[in-house]
DNA sequence: CATGAATGAGCTTTCATTCAT
DNA sequence: AATGAATGAAAGCTCATTCAT
């Protein structure tokens, strides 16, 4: 008489139990796991796991595909950034800290596997925007291919797993940057964009250049 | 003295056949290859396969000391090369591209496992003598460490299994490379190449040094 | 309260089959048998027989103590015996018979493996109660030790699986017997039974008791 | 020319080596051990084994038969010993340490298995003279088979597989001493034998019956 | 629908035996 | 005649998937 909770709230709540679960043991000890461990871990029954992803590689794209969907909404907040290339770099180092964080994951994006396949499409685009407008912006370089970035991805995360810290991955991302044109001040180091037209300005503004002159000329 | 036919020659041949067709079977398959699969390919019984070798791990092993010896080769030509940058980028270019083409060589170095550990220390200490002749050289920069290489090693293989072609690879090697060496005036901002022999310059001309010196004596 | 029609019902049947047909396969068969035959022989595939008991010597060891959970029942009743030799040397006699009927449990007890390790120890607290006792009473000699005891089981285990009958067990069980217990008039050597309740007698009767007390005496 | 060592002679060697080999690995290592074990033991191919002996149970036969034969030797010296009982016991006390200490013969033994078969009726036929002799001089119960002496060997064999030391062995043995018939003088312990009719006497001779006469009478 | 027991093909590994050299 | 490599049929065990309850 209620709203009562129907048949279909249950399996629901089952279903995201053994998502739960399954996100947790990939992630954990990688696609190795057995259904028996998801489903043990999830407090139901074999057979329900396979009632919800009749095979293992379904419920591993669900999973990839759910975590990836928090990289999109992450993503959302940064498309609106000021400095379209800030944007760009924070989304790939965090996108590679998570997924190298996650044995299973990782192993997926390392060897284009299926469950990747099926979210790529949706991530490169999502990448692809974010380059699009820092490579406007000029503070990445404009020969530089979307397909080109997830590569980079894949290998930042393998590169991560290895070596604990982002020094590397910072360092590597570090050649998208388009150093020609978006350089810093040479006086107070704040980035400064190309111009549309014209000379690139050695200096973010009018104080700088002053005091660079200053410098030049004093004595 | 002459070659004797003994029956080790048979046996020679069948373990040889055993490792190309190991060395096959992993490249195409991955390290999930049954090894039933290796000796059907083999042309061989399975207890063929592990009277050679006596376990699938040592089989593994086998073939990816194989692989890494003939990097070893490759690395002592290099060595005696003149610019020992391109020596080191020349050998890290090659052994990521003959790595990135093995599925079973690429999964072992990915995730470290077994196998890899037994060649690891081996092919870092190449590397680090590579690296350390680049170092001294200037082509290098000085704040990169042998593991911080290997682990790049690792980052360039798993993107190179995605995008057939070596270009991010080269770009992401870019990122080792001693900036200072093809350095700026640091008063005009000219690009200044490093001679061939003596102490680099540091500006690009009398005048600009002229104008440095200035500044420094002023007051 | 009543029966539940669980699933685990089920389960259990099969347990129980595969525990039966263990016990059967290993007592006809001895330890060689493989678990294909008999998951065979209790009707069941290969795998069930690994749910539910993971290892081979799981089963093995499932089998052997329910085995000897029925010789712990048997004893049970005997330990209120009145006359507690009696009592020890029945479930000797018991025991050995039962064991050398069964070829695995024959096995496991000669070699002294695994399995019979985790019931040895209840199964020597046992004999050694029942030994306690028939000592006390002096029905056995005191000059044995639990060990010996368990040695002689596994000798007359041996022995009874090459000749039916347990005539020679009984023999062979005899040298425990405390000869004392019947022993002779230490004057006329005649044998003195022993009295059912009281001191037994030291000789065996009047005359020699009156014939040593003069020996004593003496001088 | 000379007497030249024919292919027979070097086939004569390997075979003994092999034997050698076998008897070794057998005693340490049980029945389990692998032919290729033994092969290498013997320092000749697997080839070569297989042979002189085309299954591995006829290797273990004539390793069994060889341990025999050795007993059958030492019976022979014992057969003319003056006390019959004595030989009967050392021969038997002999061959269960003998035995008991070679794993696979035990085990050969403990189960009656085949290569026990070829051999059994020889040993049955040592132990059945020994045995008639000392039943004969009234050392041995009249009413033991040598069926059951070769059961009591088993099971003393099984016994001190478990507990080294003889004394349960001894012990044991002593069942089939005829308490009755070749008891010991009261007085110096000799062994004294059944008189073929009338009373039994219970001293060796007159010094001993008089000590003892003494002894009562005193005082 | 959920359960979790049953399935059975597949894996690696061992070893007595065969056979080309 | 000796060699020792090759064979291949087991063995124990795992696990994704199916199915009776």
């Amino acid at each position: 008489m209620t709203v009562s909770s129907s048949p279909r709230a249950d399996a629901r709540r089952n279903r995201d139990l053994v998502l739960a679960a399954a996100s947790t043991a990939f992630a954990e000890r990688g696609l190795g796991v057995s259904l028996d461990e998801i489903a043990a871990l999830a407090g139901v029954g074999a057979g329900t796991v396979h009632r919800h992803f009749p095979a293992k590689e379904r419920l591993l794209e669900e999973v990839v595909a759910a975590r990836f969907a928090s990289f999109r909404a992450a993503a959302a907040g940064l498309t609106e950034n000021k400095r379209p290339a800030e944007a760009f770099f924070g989304f790939l180092v965090a996108a590679i800290t998570r997924i190298a964080v996650d044995r299973a994951l990782a192993q997926v994006v390392e060897d284009g596997s299926g469950p990747w396949a099926r979210v790529a499409e949706e991530v490169t685009s999502v990448v692809g925007d974010l380059l699009a407008a820092a490579q406007r912006a000029g503070g990445v370089r404009a020969d530089i291919s979307v397909a080109e970035v997830m590569s980079l991805l894949v290998g930042c995360v393998a590169m991560e797993r290895r070596s604990a810290g982002t020094r590397m991955t910072v360092l590597v991302l570090d050649v998208l940057r388009n150093e020609s044109n978006e350089t810093r001040c040479a006086v107070c180091g704040e980035p400064i964009a190309a111009p549309a037209t014209g000379r690139r300005p050695r200096y973010c503004g009018g104080a700088c250049r002053q005091k660079a002159h200053r410098v030049r000329t004093s004595g």
